[in-house]
DNA sequence: TTGAAAGCGCTAACAA
DNA sequence: TTGTTAGCGCTTTCAA
């Protein structure tokens, strides 16, 4: 069934008694031709199934149309699903510009996956997730001076940056909060060594205004957590502010345990949205981003960069606030 | 700092005041060389930092030096984390190779993105990760010819498929039950259509022998499993088996809020080991499996194929029965 | 508007 | 053991 050999863009300019530049100048467009000979070409690739070869091409154009895809390899579950729907993103826009991507991890300050993809050459550009701490392929990739892009937070200047606008959401979020007239809130919050972590409390602190706050960041277990939910009660907090989904995952096992009740004894909100709250009740007021979307403008700026193009150094997404019944 | 153009093997060479070929057979090793100018070769790489172009490479080859790893993208999170493991374990292996990893996703019956990748001629194989249901993916890839391994559970015959023992494992994490002198065990499972869950309750129905049994399939969702938690325990059940990490999950919170004590009350384990189960007190004993491992395996199965040479048409791995609190 | 031919950087058959 | 040379399949000047 199969053909013995791959039909090369020979055998179609033959077939077609026409010569492989104008074939090739057909498939892409470039050039001069002729609307005829141009149509005549494409049907006939179109039934004949032949497909360039990928390779062939990048070699002649010093491209490989292919992207990394670098993303820490050792991370906790919702970040992962975050990355996977970030991808997922980033594969629909790479197939509108016939691009793949190439995946590799980094982690524990290992970034010879990175390293790898770069000096073999295999990747046009590389898309960076950024979720756990400094490390250096950054620096790495600015020296290489590849084309990179970080998606998400990072404290870096001077780098080609897409990432949620944390601050800003966090700062509505806190608003409205005040706005329901709470009185005391606590903002319970992971480990501040990323830079998301700032961002959010930073919001927060801008939205909150006057209010009476108490705050407790690095609640990096789950024994910090419960401890901090503690803390919050006895200090007569009406309302508690959790940093990321995980975060108020263990706030409301916490608060089941010491049957409080949401939202009538404390209100309850999450910086940050994902599957992990889904199943609560009542519903937990939460911000909500988009990652495909986050992925998909990743990639488009990064193509705009590897295509030389200006882009700005940094790309703020929209959020939404989504108030459930753990406010109301 | 960049050079301005990429070194070729052609600088090299001349740099040496040798032919490309010498420098070409110094590199492969492939051919006869004087362990000498071999060795002169190497070490000018090494300081000049020069790099093959694989494309270049590739394209002289008729390969690409990627594979595709191939999973779907819309799945749920223990999956997610158990593809997470299986892809750093072929990434590993990968490397060692000196092959890298194209990835895509498929799901809800498109497989576009396989097609994709495989028309194009961007990968020399190809990894499908299988946790989801029937697709057309390895009927295309079958007839495409493009060789191609299968990682996890499929009924499909005729193909290479890398797996965890489900059966053989199920089995022994029964019969030790049964040793431990349970009297009626309700086995809880998800959904039929997936190979694995048959697989599973095959093995369970193996290894409990003649202990009294109830069997309660497709608890696909958090109420289902609730349902079948009050009805293991109201027919007197004294030992639960969870067919998976997240039913278990799921079981768990049921019979915390029934106040029923593990082990005193019932007994309690789970057929899939993961993070998710990690946190809970008292440890649930589960069958463990390594993903890594498996990932690892099936990329060096696939290069095996590639590389045209025969391999075993199922390979099935080790397991471990973890022992913990919750059986005691 | 189209064709001829050089070149992308490497491998491998063939010569020396 | 090493060098010469002809490809791999495409793009892109340069000519026609």
């Amino acid at each position: 069934m199969d053909n013995d050999k791959r039909k090369t863009i020979e055998d179609v300019a033959k077939a077609l008694g026409l010569s492989k530049s104008t074939v090739s100048r057909s498939i892409s467009g470039k050039g001069r031709i002729s609307a005829d000979t141009r149509q005549k070409v494409l049907d006939y690739i179109e039934e004949s199934n032949y497909r360039p070869n990928p390779l062939a091409r990048g070699l002649s154009e010093s491209r490989t149309y292919n992207v990394g895809w670098v993303v820490p390899g050792d991370d906790h579950m919702p970040s992962l699903y975050f990355y996977q729907r970030c991808l997922q993103g980033v594969l629909r826009a790479a197939v509108k510009a016939d691009y793949d991507v190439l995946i590799t991890t980094i982690g524990d300050g290992d970034i010879s996956g990175l390293k790898r993809i770069t000096e073999n050459h295999k990747v046009d550009g590389v898309i960076l997730g950024r979720s756990l701490y400094k490390d250096d392929s950054i620096v790495y990739l600015k020296e290489q001076g590849l084309p990179f892009v970080v998606v998400g937070s990072t404290e870096e200047k001077g780098v080609i940056q897409v990432d949620n606008d944390h601050v800003a959401a966090c700062r509505e979020l806190a608003s409205i909060l005040r706005m329901k007239g709470v009185r005391r809130v606590s903002f319970i919050g992971g480990d501040m060594r990323l830079v998301v972590t700032g961002s959010r409390l930073q919001g927060f602190k801008e939205g909150i205004g006057d209010v009476r706050t108490q705050i407790c960041m690095d609640c990096t277990d789950d024994g910090k957590v419960r401890r901090a939910v503690e803390e919050a009660l006895a200090s007569g907090s009406d309302c508690i502010v959790c940093e990321d989904d995980r975060i108020c995952q263990i706030v409301m096992e916490k608060l089941k345990d010491m049957e409080v009740d949401i939202p009538a004894d404390l209100k309850l909100a999450s910086c940050y949205d994902s599957r992990l709250l889904r199943n609560y009740r009542p519903q937990i007021t939460a911000l909500k981003y988009d990652p495909m979307e986050l992925g998909k403008r990743s990639f488009e700026t990064l193509l705009a960069v590897i295509n030389g193009q200006e882009v700005e150094g940094r790309m703020l997404l929209g959020y939404e606030v989504v108030l459930k019944g753990s406010t109301q």
